[in-house]
DNA sequence: CGATCGCTTGATTCCGATCAACAGGAGTGG
DNA sequence: CCACTCCTGTTGATCGGAATCAAGCGATCG
């Protein structure tokens, strides 16, 4: 089921000047240098499926372009989006046999991917690679934590705030965030619906604490305002 | 401050035949033999603090008898219960240097402490110790993610429901349920009020999907009904 | 026996969901 | 280039589920 998408994708052409081999080379003692060295570019389209839920986890992948979305469903069709992964993230380090959600992309997005099994074997050879591999792990954990809080005992405000304070503080170096996720995605992020993430956006821009000169690009006029709101 | 609490609880008598030493023995190659070996059981009583957010993350935890709720805070006092670890259950398990929850004795709990740079120092010598270390973490993950989708779309009889199948999953063989937490705990954790937990269980004993002998004990009577709420 | 604490039950409110209509931008084809 | 359609997002009206406010209950403990 994946291999057909691996190769049903047409590999990038090194885009970023990613080197793709297939034997590992001597131990690189980063999770970066591995992928560097280990990982196959690959090129998948805006909403194209990475792997689905109850695939056999065999790959590890590391967004270098676009966004990632990880999700699960409920069997009426109700969507909770776990995380977006951004460049330089990592994602489906999973350590079960098979994967619990699926990962699509939410833009057109080039990802590495190395063999699970590769990484594993070399880690078990490499302490600071197995280091690496868990402090990313714990970090995605700590993420999650700081999720839950906002799921479980957020408002729609505090919410929608929150996301803009750290899809900002992860994508943008200014004021200026342009979006690569769409605003159902949002609201699937946030545990809320469409109209309820459109209204609030709206009603942060009338208290001049954002500005939208077009829906997927935002301007953070009050951070203030905003990390008050995120309480 | 830390320290202070462990200064505080009085040390378990070994309760469980529980060696505690402080010196790391030979490579043990299991978490569960690191905590034998190099563990502190310590006591805490119902609601003692375990330890702090902000403080410094010094620390491994294992619950040997009890159970432990970790959680955040806003600053009005809205509390999410990210989790909670039952017998043979670790926690604490941070990568970075602060702890940034809080961990509590739900009840009255024996728990075994050993020293975060030890276990790491042990984990670089000792590649099935490290994966073990990595495999619980990305577990921890596994059941965020699954508690996300709880929190962000699920309505209040599936997450009872939800709740109930994963609690019995773990803490009993047959039937019945004692819960060693209240339900101001279930209703954090669930993201509910306290009302709206009782009214929702009282709900499930009413179509006799469950029985109420004492508030603390449940009966499944009927599991079928339980998946079948949990979507 | 009275007080307290944790839980349940009832009445009402309110925030976000739902249902519905509309707007505007992007892409397509004539 | 414009007309058309489609798709995504916004806005409005109404509804409903869980929160809130409030009272009562029952077990435990001094």
């Amino acid at each position: 089921m994946l291999m057909q998408k691996i190769v049903a994708a047409e590999p990038a052409k090194r885009p970023l000047g990613v080197e793709t081999r297939s034997a590992p080379p001597a131990a690189s003692h980063t999770l970066a240098g591995a992928f560097e060295l280990m990982g196959a570019a690959m090129r998948f389209e805006q909403n194209a499926e990475i792997y689905g839920e109850e695939e056999p986890a065999d790959y590890f992948y590391k967004v270098v372009h676009g966004a990632v979305r990880t999700y699960k469903l409920l069997s009426d069709g109700r969507r909770q989006i776990s995380a977006f992964h951004l460049p330089g993230d990592l994602f489906g380090l999973e350590a079960g046999q098979g994967h619990r959600f699926t990962a699509e992309a939410v833009a057109d997005s080039i990802i590495l991917v190395v063999k699970r099994s590769a990484l594993i074997a070399l880690a078990a050879r490499d302490s600071d690679l197995a280091s690496e591999l868990w402090v990313q792990t714990a970090g995605d954990l700590q993420r999650a934590q700081e999720h839950m809080l906002l799921l479980g005992r957020k408002n729609a405000q505090e919410r929608v705030a929150s996301f803009l304070l750290e899809i900002a503080g992860r994508i943008s170096a200014d004021e200026t965030v342009d979006l690569p996720m769409s605003r159902q995605d949002m609201a699937d992020y946030l545990g809320l619906t469409i109209e309820t993430v459109s209204r609030t956006m709206t009603q942060l821009e009338g208290t001049a604490v954002i500005a939208l000169p077009t829906y997927r690009r935002i301007i953070l006029r009050n951070r203030a305002a905003l990390r008050r709101l995120d309480s």
